[in-house]
DNA sequence: TTTCGGGCTGAAAACGTTTTACATCGAAAG
DNA sequence: CTTTCGATGTAAAACGTTTTCAGCCCGAAA
């Protein structure tokens, strides 16, 4: 990779630098056949201008960085490529920013954008990574998804967890069931506040009374699934339905649940939430809801490109509907007990 | 955020810009009164170097693009995973590149290795997109991962495919099977050739007769497995195992047998090749071949970074191991027919 | 006392681009 | 024939760092 500058096009094809620059940047500013030779130039020499030249002058890193508590997630993993694609088509270059829940790479990463080398930042963390003095008033190009953080303008991408949770067990209701538990995921997600919430707002709705014992804690994780459910089932009165708060968790519900030899949904339904890649084609195929992976994607950059494009209107909150897809994981509560 | 330069800094301490500069790349080089004083200076004003000014000088961005074909896999967003975590420690930040299998994409991330906006590439893609003509001698720091690139002189990082799905093979035939398909992943994956060149190898060696009819292509999605599965159970002499090249595959097939009535392993077994999250919380749970795929990014951050500090020694090619893991998707072959 | 050298620091050049301000030229207008 | 103007091009400054080069100061050696 040779040090191939804007001078060296300059000299080949006789004319400025800034003519050149022009000729890339601001075609129709320059004389159509000035405008031949240069291109000519460039495309023989394979010129390519340097990102940091431009960048130091412009100020603009054309990165965007994209923050995630796990990119293997399918969810995650699900919404930025979505991001990617509408970055790519937009001319940014998206930064992963895999958090792994640390703050310190929070911050880390937040710096990005201090630092010039990011113009924007997706955050679908539950925390704000800047600090909160000067807080409100310049926040760099930011929009904050999936994971709502309590704080005053900002640009979200939101989707209705609590209708979802609500649709969830409605569902599970009509199907005649009582004793309804919740795998719980990761405490300190409003994702999972909000499902709770819609679940005991759900089950009051149905006049059933609230049951402690049934809400058991989990953090996202199958293997958090798994120990849920072995609770669930020591239980002196089991329940007939098991909602977990995402589907990891009810995939390894259900695989405790064939490890001990019950039915699904014969003795138990179990029901998920984010319908991955893979739940309908688990063993039963899992009802759950569906997330709008792509649209939560897209949403966030076009929020996100509004920002960057200077325009700052009032910050929007973008709401997108969950789907409740049934499948064989859920049937009718056994009729005994 | 405002404008704050190292001329401010260095206006707050007292001191030159270059002894700033100083203070924070190299502070063994400043006497520890100055250095004290501006890191107060730092410290208090919040300062983050402008990333372009400190590029455009050292000619280094700091960053590397990982190039995947989808980011939704698993295994791919293992690997990702395991590189960010790697480059971070070593300060650098990973841009990433969804290729989605198309060519444009492609090159258009390899640009940015030219443009400067990256400083190495990890290629886990099976084309090279560099021209071909400039190829051998300058090309830019790089490993290329997983599916290999017929390229001289490439830093590599592999898994034994050919070792792994022979493994399989003894697995099954270990079982008594003699009847054994294959579902064939993508066509110009270099993974699945080698896989499928484990796979007759093995066949040979167990003295079994290879059949045309058993080996079905796929392309490494869950839907290519389910129409696999589908034809090869249209078959008049039906398989008595089938090794999915991935897991993917593997869970598509066995929902069609769940669909269809087949027992899982009763009457036919089944066997992947990933060991992704979910094999092992599958009904039944899939045997499979399992992926390193942490030591995959380890090892591939670990060469790029060999050629990113200067010394470009011989191209290495590190093959890592992979091993079966037996669960009770597969099973003795039925006895009768 | 002078000389030397080591430890620090500062001035200034350099990195590669974009863009402002200005120059040139030809043509149209007076 | 001069003036004005638009179109096109150029020179040079600016962006924010890093780093070379040189210089200063001070203590040690001669």
């Amino acid at each position: 990779m040779s040090k191939l500058g804007i001078k060296d096009i300059a000299a080949r094809s006789g004319v400025s630098p800034a003519t050149v620059s022009r000729t890339l940047r601001n075609p129709e500013l320059v004389n159509k056949d000035t405008r031949k030779k240069v291109m000519k130039a460039v495309r023989e020499s394979g010129y390519t201008p340097n990102r940091f030249g431009s960048s130091l002058r412009t100020q603009q890193s054309g990165n965007i960085v994209v923050m995630m508590p796990d990119i293997t997630n399918q969810v995650n993993a699900g919404i930025i490529r979505a991001i990617e694609v509408e970055a790519q088509k937009a001319g940014y270059s998206v930064l992963l920013g895999d958090t792994q829940g640390q703050e310190a790479r929070e911050r880390h990463y937040a710096q990005m954008v201090s630092s010039g080398q990011a113009d924007g930042i997706l955050l679908y963390t539950h925390r704000l990574p800047f600090d909160l003095d000067n807080l409100t008033a310049n926040l760099p190009p930011l929009v904050n998804g999936n994971e709502s953080i309590e704080v005053d303008g900002l640009n979200k991408v939101m989707v209705d967890n609590v209708q979802g949770a609500k649709d969830g067990v409605n569902h599970l209701v009509a199907l005649g069931h009582r004793r309804i538990a919740a795998v719980l995921g990761d405490n300190n997600a409003p994702s999972n506040r909000e499902r709770l919430q819609g679940f005991q707002q759900a089950l009051q709705q149905a006049g059933i009374e609230p049951d402690e014992q049934y809400l058991v804690q989990g953090d996202y994780t199958t293997e958090s699934g798994m120990k849920a459910m072995e609770a669930l089932l020591k239980l002196r009165k089991r329940p007939t339905a098991v909602f977990c708060f995402n589907d990891d968790m009810a995939i390894g519900a259900m695989s405790v649940l064939r490890e001990y030899g019950y039915a699904i949904p014969g003795d138990i339904s179990i029901m998920g939430f984010d319908d991955i890649r893979y739940a309908s084609l688990m063993n039963p195929p899992l009802t759950t809801i569906h997330q709008p992976l792509e649209e939560i994607g897209q949403a966030s950059m076009r929020l996100l490109l509004a920002q960057l494009s200077g325009k700052n209107p009032v910050p929007q909150h973008i709401q997108l509907p969950l789907r409740l897809v049934v499948r064989q994981s859920t049937g009718p509560a056994p009729a005994s007990d």
